[in-house]
Formats: structure tokens, sequence, C-alpha cells
DNA sequence: GCGCTCTCTCACAACCCTCTGAGGAAATTC
DNA sequence: GAATTTCCTCAGAGGGTTGTGAGAGAGCGC
């Protein structure tokens, strides 16, 4: 995970973790360098504006030391759209200032599936009782009816899903499912709540406690 | 995949192993050589201006080796046009740089096919309920209904009948179906999907969401 | 050289989504 | 049992995104 902005590594890394991955943390391109060569990563999470090189040729230089290691950029909203046009066919992909972790881990999943060709049998559906969520065409089911979900719906009821049957505090669904920097009513929450509700367990016995 | 700019081989060979190819890079004619025959592939994509041979003088090559391989030459646009003519006659192909990875990818698998006589009963058409698409003939029809399309159109076509049934985000349709140095506004995407709307979806249950 | 087709740009309208804020219900505390 | 806090739902404003059409320019065939 490179980010100068020490606030964002911690941030990414500790969800990472918790996610079940092993993370290790730079500021810089050049710690980023000797990182990747000690610690092999499978992939990286990489911020394009880094106060010692840009992040592509940070990228450059890993591929001609003869690194393969895939990379997610962060990037700022609007500003290098073109640049980072391309990055999604190289099995790379980005994600825009400021992103919401639910989001980062989906798309980081998705690369590490795409280069793992054994774990792609992974399957990437989430299912509890009759409600089935498949990640890959954002349908969900319940009872074998779809239903449709908005973005921010779809977000957050695949962080319950993630997380079903254990007890999440306000704090951690807003930290996770909303971008990180949200900074309004976090009575939200309990709104998109209340329209899942209306969408999922409307028939069916009630599966959002 | 042979080219020495290093930005194109891995969009390339991305590119291709998601497409479920098994690829392998050089950048020189030198590399080349050995990698065909240690690796033998089954097709080789190659640039045509190497730096320490002419693409053709390599073709030659591998020929006077007793190699076979079917190549798909990568050409600048305008230069080298009517040398390039005559190749088509032997079975290869060529592609005009840029390109889209939309088009190269279709342009291999006519190729193999042309190569695999036994394969040939691989099917070359796409289809999603009473929508069929036919890779060789560029035909696409609707309910048995000829449908004209013009040659973006069919490729955007083409990419969302590969993905069928999966969410894509707008980068990732832009990356594979534009040139890969498409730097013109984003919303030409939009259009398209209007244009294919209207000519597939016109009678008939909407396919595209 | 002319006309045609295709691609792309641009502008605008419509719509949907997100968030806010209020109000009522339920639960908890005193 | 009353007061207070927490929880839940609803309606609506605002903003952003999406979809469509018209038109300019480039390329191609005749």
């Amino acid at each position: 995970m490179v980010d100068d902005e020490r606030y964002i590594a911690d941030l990414v890394s500790m969800a990472l973790k918790v996610a079940g991955f092993e993370v290790q943390t730079a500021a810089t391109a050049r710690e980023a360098r000797t990182a990747v060569r000690d610690f092999r990563p499978a992939l990286m999470v990489l911020d394009v504006g880094l106060p010692d090189q840009d992040g592509f040729e940070l990228v450059q230089r890993l591929h001609t030391d003869g690194s393969k290691v895939p990379v997610i950029f962060l990037t700022a909203r609007d500003a290098t759209e073109e640049k980072v046009h391309g990055l999604t066919v190289g099995g790379d992909d980005y994600v825009t200032k400021p992103f919401s972790l639910e989001e980062l881990v989906a798309r980081i999943r998705v690369v590490l599936r795409r280069h793992n060709p054994d774990g792609a049998k992974s399957s990437s559906r989430l299912q509890l009782a009759d409600l089935e969520l498949d990640e890959d065409s954002y349908e969900v089911r319940r009872g074998g009816r779809l239903v449709e979900l908005t973005r921010t719906e779809f977000r957050l009821l695949h962080y319950l899903l993630m997380n079903a049957g254990r007890v999440l505090t306000r704090a951690q669904i807003l930290d996770h499912v909303w971008e990180y920097d949200f900074g309004g009513e976090a009575s939200v929450l309990e709104t998109y709540v209340s329209y899942l509700r209306h969408k999922i367990d409307r028939d069916g016995a009630p599966l959002i406690h």
C-alpha cells in the first residue's frame, strides 16, 4: 500500500488486514521499490501522486526490473482521467479518491482473481438463506426474484453479507460502505438500511436485524 | 507477442491472457526467435518495426528455420501499406497501430481458426436470447432479422456479448473497444450505446442494460 | 472532386440517486 | 410513569449521471 498521506495508507492497510490480507506500507516510490523487491506482494495499491516519482513511472520502472506485480492505482477524481485510460486492460485497475473501502477491496479481489487462474473457481456469489448476491453481474435475488438495488444499496448489502451473523457498529458500516471522507449526517445509514429492508425483507423472513 | 515498446507488449499480453490465451513476450527479433523455438506458439503477434531486425526478415528467417507459425503484423498507419498487403495471402494478417484490443483479439481468433482445421468446428457465433452475432461474416441478427451495424457498433456489441451478464465499467469498455490511445471525449461511449439500442433493442426485450 | 458514411463532439433534457431533516414509534432511563 | 434517547420511515431538494439528437469533420468510393 503506497501513499504519502499517512492517513490513507493506514486506513487502507487496516481495512486490508481485517479482510485477511498481509500488508506492507510505503510512503514514497523509493520505499515502494525496495518493498516490492523484499516483500514480493501479490498486488500493489499505488497512489499516482507520490512526492518523489509519478506512479506510472514507478510501475514502468518495476516492469523493467522484471517485476510483474499487478497494480491498483489511486487517482484524484477528474484528473488523470485520460492518463489512466488503458489500465483496465493491463489487468490493472484504478479507483478514484475518495473511495469507499468496500469498493477498493472488491476491486482488489477482482484483480487478484484475474491473476490467479487457479483461484478463478472461487465463486463470485454470496448467499444467505434464499438471498443471493452476484459480484459479477451485480444482481441480487431474494427467493429467485430479482431485486433492483442502487449502487449504495448494493455496497451496503454486500458489506452486510460479508459479515453475515456478525453485529456491526454504525461506525464500522459507515467507514466501509461510504467514502472515507464522508462528512454528512450519519443518519444516511439508517435511511439506507430502511431502503434495503423494503427491497430485501419485504417478502420473506427478515434477514437484516 | 513481440514488440519493443514495453507498454504495447504488456497491454496486448494482458488482454490475451484475459481472453484465455497463454502468452510469452519478446522485445527483439533475437528474443522472438528463441521464444518461437522454445515456446512453440500457435501464433505470433509481431511489430514490424523492431530495433534489431525488420519484422518481415524475421518471418523469412523463421520459415527457413522450418517454423510455420502464423503471424499477425502490427504496423504503423500509412507506412508499409503495400508491403503488408501481400501478407494476408499467406494466411497471415495485419493490424495497424493504434488498434483496439477488441479488434486484435478478433483477428487472432480468425487466423487461429484458419490454421486449426479441427478447431474449425469451434463456433464463431455468439448468441444471447434471439440475438446472434457471427464473427466470420460480421453479421448480426435479432430474431432472425439482419441488423446493419457500423464497425464501431459491431466491436462494441461484440465486447458486450463476450461479457454478457457482467457489469462493466465505462473505463473497461473504452479500453477494449476503442483504440488504445484514444484521447477523445469518453461520451462517445454513451452515444454508441444509444445507437446499438436503436438497432438491437428496437423490437424485442431490451438486452442492453 | 463530389457525395456518402462513419466517427466523434457537444448540448440539453430527463431522470435517478443520494442525502437531509422531520416526525413518529420504540426502547431505555430516571 | 414521564422524560429522554434511540431507532425507523418518509418526503423532498439538489446534484450528478445518463441518454439522445444534431451537426462537424475525416475518410472512402465512385
